[in-house]
DNA sequence: GTCTATATCTCGATAGAC
DNA sequence: GTCTATCGAGATATAGAC
């Protein structure tokens, strides 16, 4: 059922429920009572569409991986320069994951319990040729090619822009206690973040460039 | 007990495994039972020493953000160029989290289940004049003052370093699928992020610089 | 397909002997 | 202070009526 093509409405509204749900607290904490009562069934109803909870939550771990790869990573075109690449990425993963921070909670728990069930899912963001992020890491090495930015591992490069975008929210709870401005307007200093990861990566901090 | 000056040996080990287990686990994902079996008690006297799993939670999560602190942030001195602040923290936070990833994945799953925990004890980092955080913010609206480095927010700098030196190490176990660097060798690939996070972020990507 | 009712299991926490 | 035994809540999952 899960895997076919067309979902019956009930099935739709399962689905949908187990998104937020699992997004808000993963694997563990998500229980399928929950889910169910967000779908408007029971949970026998739950059991029927998805003989287990694991059923469940890969087909929307797979389904959110889809999303992130939707989102993120077809708007880096072959051929983009390091500054497109690198402001174009800035811009859409936090904005992405400021309407949707639910799918950047759901990655960073399936990380965090080690990554058993993800694993098998991730390889849809894979490096191979035409994939995801091999556009990215692409683009980084045509541009150390022909000169635009100085010689840099596109992987590290990679991680270095992903974690600057993603990891304030992820630790928005805890670190609003502590920072005046995420506090105040979590919004305005989440987004005023596109233009400050990108100047900062690709400008640095030194005065002169 | 747990907050009396000297631990008994059998509380310090159920205090230790509980760092390790809830440092691994989260506090949803580390059952009481593991706790027990690691400190080799039964879980009767786990609940003699701490009468609620969440007392014990809260004495590991108080002990994890002062080590935390201990670790990353006294090392900061007063005074420091922007340069030496930021290649002392990068230095410091990949070499800790990488030796104790434990701790960096506490602070994650405590920020994912909200902070409300949590956040009655990350008040320690504070930025109040003294407080481990404070000197790193200071030293870096210095920096700009007396033209090191051009103006920026040392919020959204604080967030674009941390992220950047923590994010691949959370991420650790599904990117590790995906890249090759990072599966073949973690340990050298995270410790070579200490000098590619610094010089990214101070120096840029640009070529001229 | 959806429900009620229930089986089964896991986990935190307690009682009481020693 | 540590143990065995057990309680009771809450979770996943199933049986069977409709």
């Amino acid at each position: 059922m899960a895997k076919k093509g067309q979902k019956t409405e009930t099935e739709l509204r399962l689905f949908e429920a187990a998104l937020r749900v699992f997004g808000d607290k993963g694997h563990y904490g998500a229980n399928t009572q929950e889910i169910a009562d967000q779908a408007q069934v029971t949970k026998a109803s739950l059991h029927y569409y998805y003989r287990h909870k694991d059923d469940l939550y890969e087909a929307a771990f797979e389904y959110a991986i889809g999303k992130v790869s939707e989102n993120l990573y077809t708007h880096i075109q072959e051929g983009m320069s390091a500054e497109e690449t690198l402001r174009t990425f800035c811009d859409r993963v936090i904005r992405f994951y400021h309407d949707h921070p639910w799918l950047i909670k759901m990655f960073i728990h399936e990380c965090l319990n080690g990554g058993k069930i993800g694993r098998a899912y991730i390889v849809e963001l894979g490096l191979e040729e035409g994939k995801p992020l091999s556009r990215f890491i692409e683009n980084i090495n045509r541009a150390v090619e022909r000169g635009e930015i100085r010689p840099v591992d596109p992987y590290q490069l990679f991680f270095t822009t992903l974690g600057s975008c993603a990891f304030p929210i992820v630790t928005q709870s805890l670190f609003s206690s502590l920072f005046p401005e995420l506090r105040e307007d979590p919004s305005a200093f989440l987004l005023a973040r596109r233009e400050h990861v990108f100047e900062t990566i690709y400008f640095g901090l030194t005065p002169s460039s």
